[in-house]
DNA sequence: GCTTCAAATTGAACATGTTCAATTTTACGC
DNA sequence: GCGTAAAATTGAACATGTTCAATTTGAAGC
């Protein structure tokens, strides 16, 4: 199959403002009112668009909402790209990295609840873990190997393999804990984030006694076996 | 201050049958269409009443979710009480709870889905870790602490006083999966109860080793803390 | 420049959760 | 029995996510 060329594709860049706007609109109300508050009336007249050209671009209001997740995902990224340049200690860049997560996510505190909301919902075709999220949680997961491979702990094939998609489902709980969290600053989850990295690391490297290479083997065959075997059909 | 007498609450009784109705045609309704898919009109005029009706004994329409999540705990209960009875066996009596739970839940897979999106979601009035639920909660924590007292298992101390409550996450933890599981009669999820309910058991035993002493204390010292200072102001 | 067709745009219409002021019913003191 | 206040009931009205048929726009082919 011959790569497609760089596809300046033909039908762009007529609506591709129209898009924009609406988008951009989206992810300013979200932010000021929350999702709920939000309504797909306001996002449109924000956006100098119609009801109906916001739904032209976007199958649905929670579509959007993965869109403004997408974007606190390049935020986050841009965040911590200097640490994970020059830190080479696992428990410092897993630590440096979830931190930033909740640090970029900070400004939208008040609405994230209203926003995770749409995201944990099974049936919501944004769900973390449905097809249309796929590539932003791929993109995820990547980042955490990524934090992984770049550091100098030496990790067992094994582990390693599974690890990357255990620190995404890590990070998706610390969100979850951080979305009720009502200390100031968010402090207390920042505490926590501590103490579960670095809980984290160590266990992965207690892993390796011998009592407990059996229950090892059996948690990272069963966590293979789910991941292979999805059961949405 | 003195104890209520048995309360024969003098303002019932009237509404007491136009509540039951309304509660019955919601259930029923939820279990044959789903929660989205069910309109409150429908509720409302399959209970004989008015719209207006449902709101006067029901706040909105997630309280009414609150009330399947309750009637189809009453049913778990129901079931594993014979085993619970006679069972001494921790590893047995915790397949038996949890596996209880899925098929209990059985009947309502399909609609399942639309009904935990809404318990999941933070911002519901409903969420499992929210204050409306608290006592559903607390009697299925309390479950669990019972099916945790009636084994012959030697819990330590400080284990055994977080242990229901991580077991019943570890519930909903499986209650997510199966509402995801496609596989036929669900027997995926069976398998993955059968493993990781053997996998606990073994890992309390484990905990005794002196070289997990460390971590073990600091992992039960950070859920203590998350219990007892919550973070929901 | 004209034609044509797909993309883009529009806003009315619809369904449904929720609110509320008004009305009816019920229980109780006299 | 009567009056009254609280509870129960009603349905119209509202807000908002979504759909859709109709219209407008814009560019490509000639």
């Amino acid at each position: 199959m011959a790569v497609a060329p760089p596809q300046e594709p033909k039908r762009s860049r007529r609506g591709e403002t129209s898009r924009a706007a609406i988008l951009n609109a989206a992810l300013e109300l979200f932010q000021e009112h929350g999702y709920e508050a939000t309504t797909m009336r306001a996002i449109a007249e924000r956006a100098g668009a119609s009801l109906g050209s916001s739904y032209h671009y976007f199958p649905s209001k929670e579509h959007l909402v993965l869109e403004f997740y997408r974007h606190t995902h390049v935020l986050h990224v841009a965040a911590i790209s200097p640490l994970l340049a020059r830190e080479k200690d696992l428990a410092a860049r897993l630590r440096g990295t979830v931190r930033a997560v909740v640090i970029t996510c900070e400004p939208f505190h008040a609405v994230a609840g209203s926003i995770f909301s749409t995201v944990v919902d099974p049936s919501s075709p944004v769900n973390p873990f449905g097809a249309a999220s796929k590539p932003l949680r791929d993109e995820v997961i990547e980042l955490y190997a990524g934090v992984v491979q770049g550091s100098d702990a030496r990790i067992p094939a094994d582990i390693a393999e599974q690890l990357p998609l255990m620190l995404w489902l890590y990070q998706m709980a610390i969100l979850y804990f951080w979305v009720w969290d009502g200390s100031p600053g968010r402090l207390r989850t920042l505490e926590v984030i501590d103490e579960t990295t670095d809980l984290i690391v160590r266990l992965i490297g207690l892993a390796n006694l011998p009592v407990l290479r059996g229950s090892r083997r059996r948690v990272l065959n069963l966590i293979k076996s789910i991941v292979e075997r999805p059961s949405a059909a």
